[in-house]
DNA sequence: GATTTGAACGGAAACGTTTTCGTAAACCGT
DNA sequence: ACGGTTTACGAAAACGTTTCCGTTCAAATC
């Protein structure tokens, strides 16, 4: 019933309990016969070794923290689940925790998860204050932003290029002849949001076209930002063709609004989102967007993380990856009455 | 840089490190003015505990494992946060693992977390031969499983009372004015969805409504699978007014098809689904489900885990929550025309 | 054949806590 | 003032590993 230790095998094998040791962790240091000898002894007792007092001595306990502002949101659950996948490939383990779009909440678990002696800390911050609110305390531990633009902050992370995806919806809608291009955006705070902007803002004048942004100042979800911003359009004057959402959820609220003041998608509007979250792929949305490639992402970021990790006086590095276009059924070319 | 340590705190003090450790740990065996003086001092030294030493010593980590079979599945992700939560308020960190609908994975992570010294593990199994994969390996730590719902095996459980669950739906409908009322159901060689299939024949019968099922021999993803259902159905002969499906996705998928066939919703077909995952309220979907409490099931699975933890030998209990009608505009009453 | 070398293994320290036990001083009642 | 109880604290063991340093013994070297 007590758990079976180094010792108990030990024991039983007749040698001490540093040549049981060496006769797993693939030391030289023993003969050929009596590690074999020993591994056939240990499956026998069942024995596990135990990582608490492995990490004890090693300091190291091969577990990532993971800090995320809400695991349910879809990106970040599709960014989480490659996280864990690529990290346990690595020789990790993930802890994982909501911030719940509290810094407060968000520091106190980044000291959680120190103390727990985690080796290292990806986080994707739960607002543009997580920085300065988490400076303080992350020093001493290897640190990597994931998702969230850091700009020019002495710090490690790994992001989409926001400019450019937004660029990309632009330059599309473009080429399929729209020139009056609607953008929602959604304060939030965050780089992130005000890096698609620029990036629409900067692709419209390359293009000759008149920036017009929708911006929200509601703090609520993003879907339910995307409605009433839809709401308060569409209930106005509205000679647009097209329609850039800062977000899918954003994109997803704004075409219920639509729906219910009687326009149609595509055909009365255009509308392309960002993030490429795995419903938008879903029949009933089909929603053209920019994706943001989570796979990568994750595995950048547990690889900045490892190298971090182990040389934790190299300089920091960023990973800028590029965005891309997802076609689906949601733009119209603009001389044509129906698509397909 | 070397971590602080009790040692260290305890040489400022000038005091032994039994008096550090007494003076943050509550205990009693102290005087108010040392604690005090002691607590001020690790402040100022930034003094964190470190729990893998702690660990060691007290043989509880306070750490609960978790598989899920996709982290990123809606539904599980939706349970994920909620388990995060409250354990972190009991205390408890979450080690997260994916098991990717693997037994085998599922039942490496399994020993991985065992041997990580986690004080019990939180399962959604992958399938419904989990239990027999597991089976030897789970003797000696506290598990408990979630929303599978493991019958009469000799183990703890919380899930949703599916076969409630589909009855409601049945009920539902049938209060409407349906009586052609289809199902799809997914093999899956899952219990969950046996007992669904259980819940919506039985009602049926009581109702005095043939049932009338189509089920699926894929193994993919089950919005295809939904997709792939409706497709064969509707390019047949389909008299039926109403169609229940045994998850949210698969009627997403139906629905698609569904589209593509030149059919509504709900005017020419009421339909319900199961799970209420969150993007099933999203509008342009605006699903009538039927609901799991996955807060409430979150939480079970916690204090279940919990009290086996302080109480290995207590029996085994099992938890199973009542499901509930989510009415949303996915269902018409057959006798008007147009519902709203 | 004596010395050196190297391999194979044992002994013991170390990691940072918690907790038991011991002990000195302070306190109490009589 | 004295024995006894309580209070506050120190010393040290324990948790299960890894690893450094010795030690032994056989093989290799001269």
């Amino acid at each position: 019933m007590p758990n079976i230790t180094l010792k108990d095998v030990a024991k039983v094998a007749g040698v001490s309990y540093a040549t049981v040791s060496r006769a797993l962790s693939g030391s030289s240091e023993i003969g050929e016969d009596t590690r074999k000898r020993i591994q056939k002894i240990c499956e026998e007792m069942g024995y596990t070794p135990n990582s608490i007092a492995r990490s004890m001595v090693m300091k190291r306990t091969n577990i990532i923290g993971l800090i995320v502002a809400s695991i349910d949101n879809p990106f970040m659950s599709e960014l989480t689940t490659n996280i864990e996948i690529y990290a346990r490939q690595k020789g990790y383990n993930l802890m994982v925790c909501n911030s719940s779009y509290d810094t407060g909440l968000e520091k106190e678990v980044f000291s959680l998860l120190k103390g727990r002696q985690v080796d290292g800390i990806i986080i994707l911050p739960a607002s543009n204050e997580s920085y300065d609110m988490l400076k303080p305390i992350m020093s001493d531990i290897p640190t990597v932003f994931i998702s969230e633009n850091m700009q020019d902050l002495p710090e490690s992370y790994v992001a989409v290029d926001n400019r450019q995806g937004t660029g990309l919806a632009v330059e599309y809608l473009h080429s399929l002849g729209h020139s009056k291009i609607l953008y929602f955006g959604c304060r939030h705070g965050s780089i992130t949001h005000q890096l698609r902007l620029e990036g629409y803002q900067s692709a419209c004048m390359r293009l000759g076209i008149t920036p017009n942004v929708l911006y929200s100042p509601y703090q609520r979800s993003s879907l339910e930002v995307g409605y009433r911003l839809g709401k308060e359009y569409f209930s106005g004057q509205h000679e647009d063709t097209a329609l850039i959402c800062a977000s899918d959820t954003l994109a997803i609220g704004a075409v219920q609004a639509g729906y219910e003041a009687g326009i149609s998608f595509p055909e009365d509007l255009s509308i392309v989102g960002f993030d490429n979250i795995s419903f938008s792929s879903l029949p009933p949305i089909n929603l053209t967007t920019i994706d943001q490639p989570k796979q990568k992402m994750a595995e950048s970021a547990v690889n900045l993380l490892l190298s971090r990790i182990t040389d934790p006086e190299a300089s920091h590095s960023r990973e800028i990856l590029p965005a891309s276009l997802i076609v689906r059924g949601s733009c119209r070319p603009l001389s044509v009455q129906n698509p397909n």
